[in-house]
DNA sequence: CACGATACTAGAACATGTTATAGTGCATGG
DNA sequence: CCATGCACTATAACATGTTCTAGTATCGTG
């Protein structure tokens, strides 16, 4: 008797709810996204050399492989690891501010305080985040859902609407481009803030005064 | 007697007004560009190798070198040309439209079709534009620059204010992070489209309805 | 337990961006 | 005219992402 359908074999998708594998497989890959992040706190992107991810991750480099197909999906998991820390904190969290737009703002600039605050970590995973081809659309769409539900977690909107969701899109973006201008000094900290700044305001307010 | 400062030697720096060096070194310059957008076209980003530039350009790859320091410099070079030649078309028209919002908003959806019309052309020169780093930095400010030109002559500000180049920056930002969407299909045209016609209504008109 | 499949390892091999080397030609100032 | 310096050429070398190969270990299943 064949199982009905389960073409999950030789395959390790993205954990969506639950972790796949072995206890072995989430450890070592748990032990490759530590590495990849150490490396890339230390020395940014190209600090994140797939020998040197191997080794400290202690597997072998077609293991390495076998886990994430390319370095940009290694370095997008990453950020998704990251951000959905960031999310589940911030869902613990009461987020200060008297309007939804000013719980925005806040959220959006303690993140991007604490992101500025280890500059090589951040390149890394933002450089590999706008880079990403095709082939790891599905791993941004991950990082993409994250921040959505950041978002909606800060504006306190529990099921947002499709407008809802179009403004977060157009926000997320505002977001990610700054953080690349910042990451290549085309745009200081405070570039970055005032924009995030004038950004909700508009898009969430609607008010420009 | 030295020369009082003229610290051109050797150096090739970004064109800015005039035209620097030669005739030959012009027409190897363009050479250069036409070969990288050439391969672009065919075959996107990946199909942009030096070697093949070098070859198609007719020079030696350390000319190459010479001339454009890295891959991300030369497709960004190539993106500037594009947008030099997509704004100095826009100025010569007339672009049709009842408001400021309206005009920009044709500006873009024309542009960003003809981009969508060369998919692995843009690709390669997004990809670049957003992967550039701070050796970069240069060059994407130039992209930027051109890009607040057109948002400019679209909307009909000749001295656009501070507020008004803030607000460009910002819809800049959503174009490019909306075309790397869509060259990594995340996102359909006409998803680019709406989102880009959302912005604009928010950003400029300062309506939501 | 024994077997077969799958996963892992070590290492080589390959692809392509980037840098370095040696030689050639050409232009420019003396 | 000549010497000097610079840009260009051809080519090799190097760095790192990615793929491949052969052997070994591990795991689930009859």
């Amino acid at each position: 008797m064949p199982p009905k359908a389960n073409p999950q074999s030789s395959e390790i998708p993205t954990p969506k709810g639950e972790e796949p594998g072995s206890p072995a497989q989430r450890d070592r890959r748990k032990r490759i996204i530590d590495a990849t992040l150490a490396l890339a706190a230390s020395g940014g992107y190209n600090a994140v050399q797939m020998r040197a991810v191997a080794d400290k991750a202690e597997v072998a480099l077609g293991t390495l492989y076998r886990y994430f197909p390319s370095k940009v999906h290694l370095l997008v998991a990453g950020l998704a690891r990251e951000f959905q820390q960031t999310r589940d904190k911030l869902e613990r969290t009461t987020i200060p501010g008297d309007t939804p737009g000013d719980r925005l703002v806040f959220v959006l600039g303690k993140t991007t305080r604490a992101l500025q605050r280890d500059p090589h970590l951040t390149e890394a995973m933002v450089r590999a985040f706008m880079f990403a081809d095709t082939t790891a659309a599905a791993e941004v769409e991950l990082v993409g859902g994250l921040m959505e539900d950041m978002f909606a977690t800060a504006m306190g909107k529990k099921e947002p609407t499709e407008h809802d969701r179009a403004i977060f899109h157009l926000i997320a973006d505002v977001w990610m481009a700054n953080l690349i201008a910042w990451v290549s000094r085309r745009a200081s900290a405070s570039d970055v803030h005032q924009r995030l700044e004038l950004s909700v305001r508009l898009l969430i307010n609607g008010t420009s005064s």
